[in-house]
DNA sequence: TTAGATACACTCACTATACGGTATACCTAT
DNA sequence: ATAGGTATACCGTATAGTGAGTGTATCTAA
């Protein structure tokens, strides 16, 4: 593994557990087993590694949610469901922290340009727009405002499981989006 | 005003405009016109204001949305509604950082059992509260189901709103509200 | 005159970033 | 093929500034 992708492990790993604000480029440069030097080397900034941390979790993230409502077999009701019992399984980890994307757009809330911002919105996007193509599939008549909805709810259930630790919450966010679909199949 | 008050209030300000870890004792201290000691004198540490911000917070906020609710007329679905577009009439505001509950609890998200974490997830479940009794009041047979799945929408439509700054996520977080509790009433 | 409230000046740890220098490997022209 | 040049990747050590929290003296009101 290359130097460079050493630090982004790193930092998925820290900005993930701790924040962004909260983890030093020292302390980064320390689990890499480089010098902070050599982070300055292969990065221009700390936020310029922000960005690419949220970069590259987009598609692991987004495949996540895919792989839980593939492997689902049945309605696309169970489907649907299947995504939130997916979630639902992780948050008991020690180190589940919600969703990062979430949560670094709320510590960079007062620095709307920056580009780790769009990294995140570009994110959520992502998953709403594979979600419109999964209900056009399955005939829904309103796939992109019910692709919105569930999008809505899967982001209202990471932040409510992040500030109660209580499954419920996802479990019913789950059972919301299952009926909006279902009202729209 | 007392000195208290006014640190508390510059606390207000400051955390939810650059969040808790993005402001510092002595920003808060020069907004508050004391200085840092005096601060120590009335607090006795920064997590102990960040705690005490967000409990000043929750009636302010809760009230908020309850206006918006009781001084709409008509359905219930239209009350809710009112709930969405009152914050959507907010968002534009220069000074909007979505939810300081929200965004709190993120930014503290390695803290489980920090007070602040606790004063978010009371604040919420206070919304959740009022929302159920309303539903409760309105003959919904499901008040307690549906009043979750609404502040679950809320929720998702607030840390969208900071990740697009998109109104149509809030106004489709609104009709999706709507719709659920249609269907529960 | 005494207790609460405030100010000044500090500590000490940490933070992002910069500078100067080095080892190694690969060129390239003779 | 070999000496001189150059690019890549790395480290050790500054630097200038910020962070939370404190020791001690002074003020003020009852």
């Amino acid at each position: 593994m290359s130097t460079k992708e050493r630090i982004i492990n790193a930092a998925n790993k820290l900005f993930y557990l701790t924040g962004v604000k909260g983890t030093s480029v020292d302390a980064i440069a320390e689990k890499a087993g480089i010098t902070k030097r050599t982070f300055y080397y292969h990065f221009q900034s700390k936020d310029d590694l922000i960005t690419e941390y949220l970069n590259s979790r987009d598609q692991p993230n987004l495949q996540a949610f895919q792989k839980s409502f593939t492997e689902q077999q049945g309605e696309i009701t169970d489907k649907i469901l299947a995504v939130f019992y997916g979630i639902s399984k992780t948050v008991n980890h020690p180190k589940w922290r919600g969703c990062g994307f979430q949560r670094t757009a709320g510590e960079l809330a007062n620095k709307p340009g920056h580009p780790a911002i769009k990294a995140a919105s570009s994110h959520k996007k992502n998953i709403e727009n594979w979600l419109m193509k999964e209900f056009t599939l399955y005939k829904l008549a309103n796939a992109e405002i019910t692709a919105r909805q569930v999008a809505l709810l899967l982001e209202g259930a990471l932040s409510m499981m992040l500030i109660h630790h209580d499954t419920r919450y996802i479990e019913e966010a789950g059972n919301a989006a299952a009926l909006l679909v279902s009202y729209d199949f």
